[in-house]
DNA sequence: GCCAACGTTGGC
DNA sequence: GCCAACGTTGGC
């Protein structure tokens, strides 16, 4: 899961009220059907710094809630208004997330492209721009041991 | 700041 | 349904 830290980061999660905070502002359908139809309480996620200096993995956190329907979306003050989100028939979910631990440093998009067993991943595709994507075990697996 | 890539919008 | 125009993302 993507997020500029200028706008929101991985410390900003971890210095929340119980580390937990709404994933939401979420305005990509196919980022959308991910946090709908994938993630349920108890899943973890990268926490992945985009748009910075150095980006890449800076850390772990816990969904905690199940996905519901964005609260931004209804909220004509929100940057993230969307008016053709309704009750009802909401387009836009979020989830609640967790910090669990930041890596102990981050993992570099440099360096995950330079893993073939990594090249499969949305992250790592030339033009890719989802915010939400899945990882399979095996990349997780093989993510973590690039820590150490 | 630049620009490639992509998604969305809206006229037709 | 097509497609040009436009806006956004995000690495560099």
């Amino acid at each position: 899961m993507k997020s500029e830290p200028q706008v929101y980061s991985l410390e900003d999660l971890a210095r929340a009220p119980g580390g937990t905070a709404a994933w939401d502002g979420v305005r990509n359908y196919q980022a959308r059907n991910f946090i709908r139809d994938r993630m349920r309480p108890g899943d973890l996620a990268f926490f992945y710094h985009s748009s910075c200096a150095q980006p890449g993995i800076a850390g772990i956190m816990e969904i905690v809630s199940d996905p519901y329907p964005d609260p931004t979306a209804f909220d004509p003050a929100d940057d993230h208004y969307d008016p053709k989100s309704v009750f009802g028939n909401p387009r836009w979910y979020a989830v609640d997330v967790r910090f669990q631990r930041a890596l102990e440093r981050p993992i570099h998009l440099a360096r995950l492209k330079r893993c073939p067993e990594l090249e499969a991943m949305p992250l790592l595709r030339r033009g890719n721009r989802l915010s939400v994507m899945p990882v399979t075990p095996a990349q997780w697996r093989h993510i973590l041991e690039l820590e150490s």
